[in-house]
DNA sequence: TTTAGACTCTCTACTAAGGGGAAGGTAAAG
DNA sequence: CTTTACCTTCCCCTTAGTAGAGAGTCTAAA
């Protein structure tokens, strides 16, 4: 199956696919003649499953070992649990800080009159020492 | 003020600082004979201005839009509570999105025993062609 | 058979926001 | 005068791709 079809299939685009052959991610066969690259349906499969686990915010080092772990008809279950329980801790902090963030600002933008006068509070909050913390 | 006691200033690193010298946000006084920066209070103001801003999750090409708002004595403070209200809007997303994620992995954390068995709900749910979306 | 268009390849440069470290000049203190 | 601390520029590295150039290949129609 040439790239197009693959990316496809795998819900990636083109440059995508290629990016992940060249780190070595998923690596089809390549026709020497011609250096087209010929993915076959396990190669779809691992996109795929390479997809998902980006759109579920792992990052590629982590793809890469998510992926071996699905490679592995051995492997335990834990292994795999232990890092989407990491990722989700991952997520929650982001979540905290994010909202700690959105909060501040909330507070600020209700504190400015938001009108054509000169003063404004948000801007007062940036520049004093203290910082958002 | 040399570069470091600003740094330590505005709470940012030196390695920052110069940066923002670089792309022409905070450019101070340079000695020509040494090529050593000196900066002013002004300058100081300036970085601890950004340095929240960007803690604020702001980007830099944001950051330069509110500086140049801060350095207008005429400004409307209207501006700036659009600009405030359009971060807080893009946090909100930004939330929504990471909760969403968190809940789907959560749940298929808990859908997997964690053993040391083979089998796992998370490999498998990464392997169906539906995309986490 | 030729040719046009669609597809593919590699390669380089670019993104955001700096961090790390090398090589070399300068300032301050002993 | 020397050591140490600080400063400078320069280049490469990071994440996870994206954009585009220039050239080769495949396929279908004329």
């Amino acid at each position: 199956m040439n790239i197009s079809k693959a990316a496809t299939q795998a819900g990636l685009t083109v440059k995508t696919v290629r990016y992940y052959d060249t780190i070595g991610m998923v690596c089809p066969y390549q026709n020497p003649q011609t250096g087209y690259r010929d993915y076959s349906e396990r190669d779809i499969a691992k996109l795929q499953f390479v997809g998902s686990a980006r759109r579920f915010n792992f990052s590629i080092k982590e793809c890469r070992e998510l992926l071996s772990l699905y490679e592995d008809e051995n492997r335990s279950s834990e292994t795999v649990k232990a890092l989407t329980l990491q990722k989700i801790s991952d997520i929650e902090d982001r979540l905290t800080e994010l909202t700690r963030l959105r909060d501040k600002l909330a507070h600020l933008a209700s504190a400015c009159h938001g009108d054509s006068r000169p003063d404004c509070p948000i801007l007062d909050a940036f520049s004093t020492k203290n910082p958002p913390s």
